[in-house]
DNA sequence: ACGATATAGGACTATTTAGTCCACTTTACT
DNA sequence: AGTAAAGTGGACTAAATAGTCCTATATCGT
């Protein structure tokens, strides 16, 4: 059985596809510990158990290692957030969703901070290419917490001349700004505080 | 005539204290153009014309200017939004703030992000001084701004009851996470309408 | 079954990078 | 003026790192 490469449409045999996998899954997990820049091809290939022919087999180089990291980190931060966000229509939905992540940050004390920001401030001005998958990955994110309040806005709770979409925008600033202040003060919580603010903001739309 | 040495104490002729000025100079822009882990000793010395028995001899190593450019940076900002925020008390000022700081921003068109938060999300994982320099850095850039939000209330613009310091924290992350989405997206615009939101709460709370 | 192609192992190279060392010059202070 | 400390220049080393190359094995499509 063959697949298609996700970097060239090269022919990829299931265990070719295992072994780029298990590639990627390393470099994700050093990347986010580590950060981008301090994480070598050797670490990566230490960590996978797998050989510099192999990497160099499946990658150009460590910029298309990056891209694949991000696709990775990407693809696996918008399914935890569409089954997360996908079928809220409250704030008290909305409120739990903030649970979740804030508890889950809460448990590393704000290390590392969000794998798709992180990833973000460090690579954004190198590598236009990641940078826009990475412009992208944000704005569909956005375009989920847009939908949780566009439904609020059809089951009226919110006004119709709400700015949905600015909404989104400032709570996704929020919650990455908090983010990387939950993590400079190894202290989950700023990101608590600052997302509870924008939560209560549209909560006092809600209330005209 | 001679001063202390910032690092160790160690007595610093004014001959001296130019060389180190340069040395933490030029750092500083090369990080925050090509980040800390992209930026070699090598780069600074060249961008600063100095000999590397100078860069050793006035620090420990990397780490130690790194941290050095910490200092720099925050100095500079601190004072540069003491400027801005020192006096304002009222919401008409906290708009002008944000309009130099997105217009600033738009100059580059997103690019290199916060001086501070870019340092920060690169090096907290990494440096435990740092992060603290950063950590306290970020507290006392939020202090201004609990200040400005402490005269609205003193004045009777935001309600006795209104949690100032978390607001405070809300509109840090903000303008943390628009700089960043920014970045990402090579576009001022989020970083604009994530204050923006932030600023429309506090008038909100203003007109009870 | 068999040729073609994908996959695997790992030694090897060239370059970059942090960090050391030492000879020499300038400055501060009495 | 003299001397000790601070400052300077740059060659040098060791380690790390990205990337190459060649040989061998496994798998696929026919």
């Amino acid at each position: 059985m063959t697949t298609a490469d996700p970097r060239n449409g090269r022919r990829l045999t299931a265990r070719g596809a295992k072994t780029r996998a298990r590639i990627v899954a390393a470099a994700t997990d050093l990347m986010y510990v580590k950060g981008v820049g301090a994480t070598t091809l050797d670490d990566v290939l230490a960590a996978s158990g797998v050989s510099k022919s192999q990497l160099y087999h499946h990658f150009d180089g460590k910029d298309a290692l990056v891209r694949a990291v991000i696709d990775n980190v990407g693809e696996r931060v918008i399914e935890r957030e569409r089954e997360a966000l996908g079928h809220v229509s409250t704030i008290r939905g909305l409120r739990r969703w903030r649970d979740v992540l804030v508890q889950n940050n809460a448990l590393r004390h704000g290390a590392y901070g969000c794998a798709l920001g992180s990833l973000a401030s460090e690579v954004s001005d190198h590598d236009a290419l990641a940078r826009e998958a990475l412009s992208r990955l944000f704005a569909e994110w956005q375009g989920l917490l847009a939908g949780v309040l566009r439904r609020l806005q059809d089951d009226g709770v919110l006004p119709p001349d709400a700015s949905v979409d600015q909404l989104a925008t400032g709570l996704m600033a929020a919650l990455q700004g908090g983010y990387m202040l939950a993590q400079t003060a190894r202290d989950v919580t700023p990101m608590a505080t600052a997302i509870d603010m924008v939560l209560a903001h549209i909560e006092s739309l809600s209330k005209r």
